[in-house]
DNA sequence: GACATCACGC
DNA sequence: GACGTACGTGATGTCA
């Protein structure tokens, strides 16, 4: 067809998609592919369950205009009138089901989804009739089921989707494919079944037919009618014979098995035409039905009909020109709601310059140049958004607040951050992105051209994802992650010195020593390569050298460090390359790339704290990352101490919490053996190991101790036996006891492992002591390896994202202490465990109890929180601090 | 530009 | 028989 020439009627039709779904197939399918689940009310869901997240699968990938569920409406249909026994071995149902296909029924109602049942008829034939009725008018049809039976609809315009086993894979079948499988054309599959009959529905077919004769016989006489017409050709007896004998049969099954194509339609197509739901009341009921991970979703669907899409209205912006129009906006503003947006021309705040700003006020949208840098204009801002009365409605506040803090402005008021709301809402989603958010949250497009028209839905947006939080959310977001982005921000402006001429001549340095290395690994290799190309080093060893291949990767022959290190004694070249990898690595990513990070504006290097970035809590660092400067090797170490405080003036304080991880636990699990052994005050992993080992605590040694240090790491991550023995070098059944050993030790931990995981799976997420939480849609999957994934972040995020929690927590306290006290220390540095901090000397014994102090008092935990204070000139040679 | 591999941190 | 510790960022090479 020609897209030109089609009128306007056709280009509807074009554009529309309808989806037909066997209800009570799917249901099936969901019942027996979960868990059973209960609400506290009793009432069994994990059909309706299953049945909604396949649906809401097939709903994002097929995106459909219209919609219609069919059911059956009683056992019998007509097919029982002219065969009794029609699907005659069908036991009931088990009950726990039954109340579940009312349920649906009701749930689809208020998901606003259209479905139907008929007396007398199956929803196969609902389905068929439908189905019939898109082929006649050219109109795309989805079919979902998971009875084979409707195979014989496809057509080039219907298409059926056949679940298999689980719910969560599907095969697609077109002509082609049923062509493929069964070797007829889809009408075909209706002379198949008559023959080889279907015991499911108990259709009878004829004996001793099965799939393989079925197909064969088709495949030469084209039909069952046909076959019958030429009974006499077919040379084997028996099959004759027993064709003969079975022909009522055959022709009855043939009956059974057609679908009926000619029903009356019930509901016009219009009135499948998917509609918007009342999402109010959708999520009371999800509420109530413990649906807590479908609540998430719950959001307006994006708009499916490209006639309808909608596109959003572009607000005419105001300029303000003048300084006169500036200062009359910005005395408007005061005690008023705004919607702001500073459009800056790289992502770095301390590397960018403002171009515009973008406020909405009222509802209209306003600009201001910030190109010509007038000291004017931010002078007429700064009143405006150092007013703490005007509330301010934002993206990425903190971003926007460092870039003010360089023009000297110290931004108050923020009412509202949607980066913030939208990580604390579901911190999978990555919302870095305003747009992205918008389209997600409110279905708006606006086009990346076009950004700045955002500003005019920011309160709006906020507004709606404050909606869909709960009570604890919407507190972990105002005091925990708002006030801590005006913290973070502080932290990103002052930055951290580094020493540019040490780090040049580390580089320099290093660069001699891979240039040996690279010579030394050439000559023993007899040929020069690059040793950076994982490839080229492989054949190298692999190949020319023939080393034993430890590990295999996806392309090619692992050279990882741990192959490495195995084959360490099995050639010279071995350690040239280790050595070779180790200076590469440092000098590449840190003595040069850290070089290029110090600001010329400050002499300092100004990391990003990433606050919306990890699916735990935590926070992460870029350009540069300061999480990962290297600490473990003496050539790492280098590095670290070109990170230095200004000399003679002040020093470095590093405040870290001790096993803090593990702490969190011994409080979330609440293991008595656990929290006795923090309460008194006990090496921890030295307990760990009198218990594993069972030995009093005097007789553990280093390597007794050092074992139990990696079983308590592992139980932290979710351990198997496998990764232990590996960490551990013992063999994998020593492990394994271990393990045992340690869940016998500590069994508060061993009923917070099932227990987890059993809420994970009642509840579809898990969460932190703040109520953070995190969504683990795969935790009922029934492919294992994505399972147990699923169950071991179900044990971790609740571990690692409470003690990012905790730290928070003390980093606010300890801002406002530094405050409030009027001291001059700054906070540098957050990583994960580590506070790092630039002290002026004189307020070091001033500031150090305070710091320990907010830190050990963060949080009320059943067990105590210990800090350790280190004191020094520079970040690596840093000296515990003790009290005078 | 996307992906894979490797290596650094907690 | 393979595969098996959480969470990150960044540099480099390879291939399209």
């Amino acid at each position: 067809m020609n897209i030109e020439n089609m009128s306007a009627e056709d280009k509807k039709v074009q554009n529309t998609k309808l989806l037909l779904v066997d209800g009570n197939s799917l249901l099936f399918r969901a019942f027996y592919a979960l868990p059973l689940l209960k609400t506290k009310a009793g009432v069994y869901t994990n059909g309706v369950y299953g049945f909604l997240t396949m649906y809401n699968r097939i709903m994002e990938q097929e995106q459909p205009t219209h919609i219609l569920v069919a059911f059956d409406k009683s056992r019998r249909s007509f097919r029982n009138d002219i065969y009794p026994e029609y699907k005659g071995h069908r036991s009931s149902p088990p009950e726990e089901l039954i109340g579940q296909f009312a349920l649906l029924r009701e749930v689809l109602t208020k998901m606003a989804i259209a479905w139907l049942e008929i007396d007398g008829f199956e929803a196969d034939d609902i389905i068929g009739s439908y189905s019939a009725m898109s082929h006649n008018e050219q109109i795309e049809c989805i079919i979902v089921t998971g009875d084979n039976d409707s195979l014989q609809l496809v057509s080039p315009f219907v298409t059926v989707l056949m679940t298999k086993k689980g719910i969560t894979t599907v095969d697609r079948y077109t002509p082609h494919e049923v062509k493929e499988k069964w070797g007829v054309e889809p009408e075909g599959m209706i002379d198949i079944k008559a023959l080889m009959g279907d015991t499911s529905d108990n259709i009878p077919g004829v004996p001793g037919i099965g799939p393989k004769t079925a197909m064969k016989l088709l495949s030469d006489y084209h039909s069952v009618g046909n076959l019958y017409d030429n009974l006499e050709q077919i040379s084997n007896k028996n099959l004759r014979a027993k064709l003969l004998e079975y022909k009522e049969q055959a022709l009855l099954s043939y009956k059974l098995a057609t679908i009926d194509k000619e029903m009356e339609l019930p509901l016009a197509l219009d009135k499948l035409k998917r509609m918007e739901p009342d999402y109010e009341e959708l999520k009371n009921s999800f509420l109530e039905l413990e649906f807590n991970s479908l609540v998430n979703k719950l959001k307006p669907q994006k708009k499916f009909e490209i006639e309808f899409l909608d596109t959003f209205e572009e607000q005419e912006v105001i300029l303000l020109a003048s300084i006169t129009d500036i200062q009359h906006f910005c005395k408007s503003c005061q005690d008023q709601a705004i919607g702001i947006f500073l459009d800056f021309n790289k992502i770095h705040p301390m590397w960018s310059c403002p171009n515009a700003a973008y406020i909405e006020l009222q509802e209209k949208l306003h600009k201001i140049d910030l190109n010509e840098n007038d000291p004017e204009i931010w002078r007429t801002l700064k009143i405006m958004l150092e007013d703490p009365g005007v509330k301010k409605y934002t993206h990425n506040a903190k971003a926007l607040q460092v870039l003010l803090l360089r023009k000297g402005i110290d931004l108050k008021g923020i009412a509202g951050d949607s980066l913030l709301l939208a990580y604390v809402n579901d911190p999978a989603l990555n919302g870095d992105d305003l747009l992205v958010l918008l389209n997600h949250y409110l279905s708006i497009d606006i086009p990346k051209t076009n950004t700045a028209q955002a500003v005019q839905f920011m309160r709006e947006l906020h507004e709606h994802i404050d909606d869909l939080n709960g009570e604890d959310q919407k507190k972990l977001y105002i005091e925990v992650e708002l006030p801590l982005s005006a913290v973070l921000a502080k932290m990103e402006f002052i930055g951290i010195r580094a020493d540019r001429e040490e780090l040049a001549n580390l580089s320099a340095v290093m660069e001699e020593k891979i240039s040996h290395s690279q010579k030394d690994i050439f000559e023993i290799a007899g040929k020069n390569f690059n040793i950076n190309s994982t490839r080229q080093l492989g054949e190298v060893l692999f190949d020319d050298l023939g080393l034993r291949k430890v590990k295999k990767t996806k392309t090619g022959y692992s050279t990882g460090a741990e192959v490495l290190e195995q084959l360490y004694d099995d050639h010279e070249i071995i350690k040239y390359i280790i050595d070779y990898r180790q200076i590469s690595k440092l000098k590449s990513t840190y003595a040069d790339a850290l070089q290029a990070m110090i600001n010329p504006e400050t002499g300092r290097i100004h990391t990003i704290f990433k606050q919306a970035q990890t699916a735990t809590g935590r926070l992460s660092s870029i350009e540069p990352n300061l999480q990962n400067i290297p600490i473990r090797t003496e050539e790492g170490r280098k590095i670290r101490s070109t990170f230095k405080a200004l000399p003679n003036s002040s020093v470095f304080l590093s405040a870290d919490y001790s096993q803090i991880d593990l702490r969190a636990l011994a409080h979330i699990s609440q293991d008595e053996v656990l929290i006795e052994t923090f309460q008194a005050g006990i090496d921890i992993h030295t307990r760990t190991a009198a218990e594993i080992f069972n030995i009093p605590l005097d007789q553990v040694n280093a390597e007794y101790r050092r074992r139990a240090k990696a079983v308590n790491f592992g139980i932290i991550y979710g351990i198997s036996d496998f990764g232990l023995a590996r960490d551990t070098g013992v063999k994998r059944n020593e492990a394994k006891k271990y393990i045992e050993n340690y869940l016998n030790s500590y069994p508060g931990v061993q009923n917070y492992m099932d227990d987890i995981v059993k809420f994970a799976k009642k509840n579809g997420y898990v969460e932190t002591i703040l109520k953070r939480r995190r969504y683990l849609p795969d935790i009922n999957e029934r492919n294992k390896t994505v399972q147990a994934f699923a169950q071991r972040m179900a044990l971790n995020t609740p571990i690692q994202g409470s003690s990012a929690d905790i730290i928070k927590l003390a980093m606010l306290s300890i801002d406002e202490s530094l405050r409030e006290a009027k001291l001059n220390t700054k906070m540098l540095l957050q990583v994960h465990d580590d506070l790092l901090f630039e002290v002026p000397l004189e307020e070091l014994n001033l500031v150090a109890p305070i710091i320990k102090e907010e830190m050990e008092n963060a949080c009320k935990l059943l067990v105590p929180l210990e800090v350790n204070i280190k004191v020094g000139p520079n970040w690596n040679d840093m000296h515990d601090w003790n009290s005078i």
